[in-house]
RNA sequence: GUGGGAUUAGCUCAGCUGGUUAGAGCACUGGUUUGUGGUGCCGGGGGUCGCGGGUUCGAAUCCCGUAUCCCACCCCA
């Protein structure tokens, strides 16, 4: 038997459901935001994600999906959605145009890692991203929006913010904290060293004890922003109280990919096991730039659908449409063309094989109908059609004409 | 990528220290004195015990390899 690629999943059945309301339900939220839908390539060149991304990060050092086209094009398949939207926001000058665009998106991602829970190597995301938009009321609006089709859902979240500071003070707390590290190096432990070259300010919520005790002096971001910075996140902050969002801080909280800067937040559930980031996003006022555009700000987030499957409170479906079955074999025409005729406006489903009236309320209840309509001798000889509503328990016989 | 656990019917699992035709519940399907469901009763189908080797008279059971899933690390959505 030939199966699916190790961390590759068919949706199907039950999953299909949620994840279409899901989707469904984003959307919604989305356009009531103002947002328009995007939909962008799924393989790019391999070089977008390692200038966005950033070569240092492990989903472009490590798990991408890269290989050289026909063309002897270097390409990959998307590891994340941002990218993407921002090389077509380029592309189509939107960033030469000005203004405000503001795009949703959803799709797979694909990241060669191993498996786990919450964890696939083909997943789908939902996200979002807003163009030319400085204010931090956007970051907050961002955060509103995630928190919003949560609640929609009926997700219990945490959530996490910290500021990542910009370009007038990142680089300088960056290279304080990194001498900082290489004056206790000979006693931290392996990770700590290989993180103070690939993303140092990771050593901090390093879980070794003695990394813990020994970082007790290390330089603090939350001295180190710049005012710009520091007012600005007390806006967000203000913001989010205003409107009812509970947040904690998490001065480690860093997202593992470069592009970001100020803002920075992840939602997690406790309920979903060790992979608990269901959303994360933040403010990228640099990439634009970075891709060969005019410099425009600009922030998103993301959300792990497969992540929220299992979180999502599904409304519940009440009985619908029309089960129909016949009693003899002489029927069994007839109620294959009563069901085409009754498709054209409602969901009908038959039965193509003759059984007892018992049978065939089992048979609708079965499929959740509403109605269950049968045809026996008596139908048959008097031009009727007997319909019960499985639901108010009543029943009727009326003529088929009328049906 | 590192370490650990699991893998038996469509699903959830039982099967003790190797011993005759591998079980249960649910699901599916047929019937139910021949017109009333979701909640009765009786029956039926379905498993080369993940895959490949090995030990043994004999392996679902022990050993090795391999694949996949799960847990922790790592990372992230």
């Amino acid at each position: 038997m030939i199966k699916s690629l190790r961390g590759m999943n068919d949706i199907l059945s039950e999953d299909y459901e949620r994840f279409t309301y899901f989707i469904d339900t984003a959307t919604d939220v989305a356009q009531k935001y103002g947002f328009h839908f995007i939909e962008t390539p799924l393989l790019e060149e391999t070089a977008l994600f390692k200038r966005s991304v950033g070569e240092s990060s492990d989903i472009v050092g490590k798990e991408m999906y890269q290989f050289i086209d026909k063309g002897e094009n270097d390409v990959c398949l998307r590891p994340e959605g941002t990218a993407g939207v921002v090389r077509a926001f380029i592309q189509k000058k939107l960033d030469k145009a000005g203004g405000i665009h503001r795009f949703f998106y959803h799709g797979p991602m694909f990241r060669y890692e191993r498996p786990q829970k919450g964890r696939l190597r083909e997943f789908h995301q939902f996200g979002v991203e807003s163009f030319g938009v400085e204010s931090v009321y956007e970051d907050a609006t961002m955060i509103m929006m995630v928190s919003d089709i949560l609640k929609r859902c009926g997700i219990g979240y945490r959530l996490q913010l910290n500021s990542l500071g910009d370009q007038n003070c990142m680089p300088e707390y960056r290279d304080n904290l990194v001498s900082f590290i290489e004056s206790v190096e000979d006693e931290i432990c392996e990770d700590c060293k290989r993180r103070k070259s690939t993303n140092p300010i990771r050593v901090l919520d390093c879980k070794n004890e003695k990394c813990q005790s020994l970082y007790a002096n290390a330089p603090k971001l939350i001295n180190a922003l710049c005012d710009g910075c520091q007012s600005d996140f007390d806006k967000l902050k203000k913001v989010l109280d205003d409107n009812n969002i509970a947040y904690e801080i998490d001065r480690n909280l860093v997202r593992g990919l470069d592009y970001y800067s100020k803002t920075a937040f992840e939602f997690v559930s406790d309920n979903i096991g060790s992979q608990s980031a269901i959303a994360g996003g933040g403010r990228y006022d640099r990439l634009v730039e970075f891709l060969d555009g005019r410099p425009t700000p600009a922030v998103g987030f993301a959300m792990g659908i497969e992540r929220l499957l299992e979180l999502i409170e599904m409304p519940q479906h009440s009985r619908e449409g029309y089960y129909l079955g016949a009693m003899d074999d002489e029927a069994v025409d007839l109620i294959v063309s009563l069901t085409h005729q009754k498709r054209q406006s409602d969901k009908a489903v038959c039965d193509f094989k003759a059984k007892n009236l018992k049978n065939h309320l089992k048979g609708a209840d079965k499929i959740n109908a509403r109605y269950c309509c049968v045809i026996g001798t008596n139908e048959m000889r008097d031009g009727t059609i007997w319909v019960k509503d499985l639901q108010n328990k009543t029943e009727e016989t009326i003529k088929r004409v009328d049906f």
